[in-house]
DNA sequence: GTCTATATCGGGATAGAC
DNA sequence: GTCTATCCCGATATAGAC
């Protein structure tokens, strides 16, 4: 099997990159891509027979890129507080810089169902390892008793959707470019402030 | 000027609404449309003289929608707790009903920077008003001096992300359709919980 | 491997009959 | 207002020369 990559066929898979994340699927031209690599149109289909590949590829980097990071945080031996801040910090940076990563996923996730298995246990993604981890992390560290899940989901809204919805939240309060920035930069410390405040109110709770 | 809406029109413009929600403005297809709307596909021209003509119809109408009780709840005389409860409550139950419409949104929004600023104004959005109106209430209600926009967008994180992340929620923890029905049902009341708390937390550093 | 040329199809849009 | 027929372009894909 061949291994080493060719100049030409990588170029071609950088470019279905751009256009692919930035156009979507239905909106991407093979042409365009063609061009944006530097290469003839025919050239993009003898590396990759149909458009359909070459989005597959594209996709599953995509996937494999963001899931494989959070795996990782996630699964790290920080404690819980250093992870929150760890993994808001990472993603909110990661993200703004490539903003039209998170909302390419879920765009293909709604138009692919299928075949997501195969790719979650390609980054050994197993859902009930990872509940399991947060759960005895937030039992032991904080003493709590509360549904890992929401506060999983929880973490990553407040991570993530702020991304997503940039132009929406320009729209909503009327931010310049500069401005937005500065609201990012600000979320890396505020969102994990507030996410630690509400765990310590359910400590209270509950040792009350 | 005609101010009557005639069956065919309306049966068109609803069938626009559900596939350019579903697919997207490229992924649509007239036929398609015309087809759910159970007319020629010339007819569609007749009423709406382009494809982007129709998908400004649904954009605009699908925006309204969401914008509009947003809105309403936002500037409602209700205290602040009691507001977030109703926001999230409204919000969870709507989006999950009409899962397609965020994602249809924030694609929107990306594609169409322009002309976006005439529906706030449609809308009576004004970012000042809708900042200041916050403030105050967290100021007068809480007693906090904190940034009111970093609550707002955490809020509507909380709230709008896990619909629209929804494939993603369930390929994660591998949840069937029941089980993440009542994961969204489990939503109403944990996501006020969690801010309240956090807002407390607020609270509780500043009156040190 | 890389190009030119072309096949084939589908989609948006219009003309014109009724 | 509603239909049929058609135009025309653009997009994926393939054949085949070099």
């Amino acid at each position: 099997m061949e291994n080493s990559v060719t100049p030409a066929e990588e170029r071609i898979l950088e470019a279905a990159k751009k256009v692919f994340h930035c156009k979507g699927y239905d909106g991407a031209r093979m042409q365009e891509i063609a061009d944006e690599a530097g290469v003839n149109k025919s050239l993009v289909h003898y590396y990759y027979r149909s458009k359909d590949n070459l989005f597959e590829a594209v996709f599953e980097a995509a996937f494999s890129k963001i899931m494989g990071r959070l795996n990782e945080i996630f699964f790290s031996e920080l404690d819980i507080t250093t992870k929150i801040e760890t993994f808001v910090g990472y993603y909110v940076t990661f993200l703004s810089q490539n903003s039209y990563l998170p909302l390419f996923i879920l765009n293909g996730l709604y138009e692919k169902p299928g075949q997501i298995k195969k790719m979650m246990e390609k980054n050994h993604l197993s859902p009930d390892r990872l509940m399991e981890q947060i759960r005895v992390q937030v039992k032991n560290e904080l003493n709590l008793d509360i549904d890992p899940m929401h506060i999983y989901i929880n973490i990553l809204s407040l991570s993530v959707f702020p991304v997503i919805a940039k132009p929406l939240i320009q729209v909503i309060f009327g931010l310049s470019n500069d401005r937005l920035e500065k609201f990012y930069e600000e979320r890396k410390t505020e969102v994990p402030e507030f996410i630690l405040k509400a765990l310590k109110g359910y400590e209270d709770n509950q040792n009350r």
